[in-house]
RNA sequence: GCCCCCAUCGUCUAGCCAGGUUAGGACAUCGCCCUUUCAAGGCGACGGCAGCGGUUCAAAUCCGCUUGGGGGCGCCA
């Protein structure tokens, strides 16, 4: 009886997916699983001057990073094709058409310059403009006296009179009165569709139940609607979810640091937690205590009345806990590629340092840090040295742990002692030093964190014998003495 | 300026629709425990119903106003 769900996901291909824009795919994703419906993508590029190619790959890239997957739409087809905006120019033509023979739209040939001064004007005196409908009773002479200037008309749609009531999902009725909505453009002098026309064309042509958008569209909806009734189209159902905003509570931008998708994957995030982490924004299921969702628990559970009705501000240390708790669970193998990713596109490593061996080392260094890290790349930031020979002394650990008295000493004895330790693994290692240790009358951690500077330059880090291990005994020795050779210069 | 939407800890939110809770959880912050450091983990603390008025025995919850925030008002999407 009820008819299959159907939404969409319709991102204009003008720069990258940003977290707003895979917050929408994702919840209409969500609610299309949920419901065993169709989620459709489609390629708003009716703007030809802003839109590209590389946009359009940048994005098709985020959705299936973030695991989007889309059931028609670019690169896998479907009945309701083509799903780029730019290759259906003649159905908004055809549909355009509809609406000017039914009397519903009209030709306006004023010039952008000619509106701009009389919409000043009007404000000037304190008034609010809408399209002053000059063009709406053109004679067929007065349309011809236009063309022969040279003027290209655009396309407008003539609002009725009396309000526009649409249900939305999150809201309920909402309502506009029509004299505050203006004969919008649905066609331009060139020939190409506006958003809203597009937008209704599409949607009614590829059977789409519901609407799911940005609430930044509220205002847009009644001429939608006004053009559904105008068609004779069925309405889909509205739904529309709150905005993202940055810390300043505006809208998230590039002022807000980096709104991107595919920012997050090079930093190192999982896209689980990236999903998790935006499912999260504006919906709760209201379980206590339950923040790590799987994709399936979202789907299972996703339900548009319980997805909010304000805006929510985007949290980075949400985000970098959550991935951390991800981090955590995942697979050192998986983590090891995503470091090796990072460190390609850093140019700390090329082509030829790519052995067998070297990825074993990163599944390794990824054991070890995938517990203290918040996003992969942080390894970098934070532990530089275990990609470079020639990391710094942290001036406070220098200062606190390698000044005091016995640390030559104790780093020439650790030296001796690990130069002939056979295996050098962790637990043999921490036997010999805390053996050792206890020989002297010390206490192991007067061994540890004198060592752990050696090696790493710093305080912090993973448990010293592990890290050892890790660096492999050459390194760990040439490290000692380049550590000894540091303090005899003072 | 006009129109629309929204309003619970610093942040994400549960509770609101079907009034009665010590207003719950998570992140962040702080403290303690564990511990070779860090992290993780455990325990605890801090912290909120924007304001005013109304309805009611009773209001975070229902209603109104104010204030605050967001969005829209393109031949952008």
């Amino acid at each position: 009886m009820r008819e299959t769900v159907r939404v969409r996901f319709a991102p204009s291909p003008t720069g990258f997916l940003h977290l707003g824009g895979a917050r929408t795919a994702l919840f209409n994703w969500a609610f299309a699983r949920k419901y065993g419906g169709v989620f459709v993508l489609r390629i708003e590029d009716t703007d030809l001057s802003r839109s590209t190619e590389e946009s359009v790959r940048v994005i098709l890239e985020s959705l299936r990073w973030l695991g989007l997957l889309w059931d028609e739409g670019p690169e896998v087809g479907g009945p309701y094709g083509p799903y780029f905006q730019s290759q259906r120019l003649h159905l908004y033509r055809e549909y355009a058409e509809k609406l000017l023979q039914k009397g519903l739209a009209y030709e306006c040939f004023c010039t952008p310059e000619e509106l701009k001064e009389r919409k000043e004007r009007v404000i000037a005196q304190g008034g609010s403009w809408r399209y002053d409908r000059r063009c709406l009773h053109l004679s067929a002479r007065e349309r011809e006296a236009f063309r022969r200037e040279g003027r290209k008309p655009v396309l407008r749609f003539r609002i009725p009179e009396g309000a526009t009531t649409f249900v939305d999902m999150l809201r309920g009725d909402v309502t506009f009165d029509n004299g505050e909505l203006d004969d919008f453009v649905i066609l331009k002098s060139d020939g190409m569709p506006t958003y809203n026309f597009a937008c209704v064309v599409d949607d009614a042509l590829m059977r789409i139940t519901h609407v799911i958008r940005g609430d930044d569209h509220i205002s847009n909806t009644p001429r939608q609607v006004l053009l559904y009734e105008a068609f004779g189209f069925p309405c889909p159902q509205f739904a529309h979810i709150p905005m993202i905003l940055g810390k300043d509570r505006t809208r998230l931008s590039k002022r807000h640091g980096s709104p991107s998708v595919t920012y997050y994957r090079d930093m190192g995030y999982l896209p689980e937690a990236m999903v998790n982490y935006l499912a999260r924004l504006s919906w709760a299921t209201g379980e206590e205590e339950k923040e790590i969702f799987t994709r399936e628990e979202i789907i299972e559970r996703f339900s548009l009345e319980q997805v909010t009705k304000h805006a929510a501000v985007f949290d980075l240390d949400k985000l970098n806990w959550m991935n951390g708790v991800y981090l955590r669970a995942a697979d050192p193998e998986r983590l090891a590629e995503i470091l090796i990713d990072i460190l390609k596109r850093q140019g700390k490593v090329t082509e030829k340092d790519l052995t067998p061996e070297f990825s074993a080392y990163c599944r390794r260094v990824m054991a070890l840090m995938r517990d203290r890290i918040r996003y992969v790349a942080q390894i970098l930031e934070e532990a530089e040295y275990f990609f470079t020979e020639y990391y710094e002394y942290d001036p406070q650990a220098v200062e606190s742990v390698l000044f005091e008295e016995k640390v030559p000493e104790i780093l020439r004895t650790s030296y001796e002692l690990l130069k002939d330790l056979e295996p050098f693994d962790a637990a043999t290692i921490e036997k010999a030093i805390r053996s050792e240790a206890e020989r002297r009358g010390l206490k192991a951690a007067q061994f540890i964190h004198p060592l752990r500077v050696a090696v790493s330059g710093k305080k912090v880090g993973p448990g010293l014998f592990e890290l050892l291990e890790v660096l492999g005994k050459e390194r760990v020795l040439a490290r000692i003495a380049r550590t000894l050779r540091f303090l005899e210069k003072g």
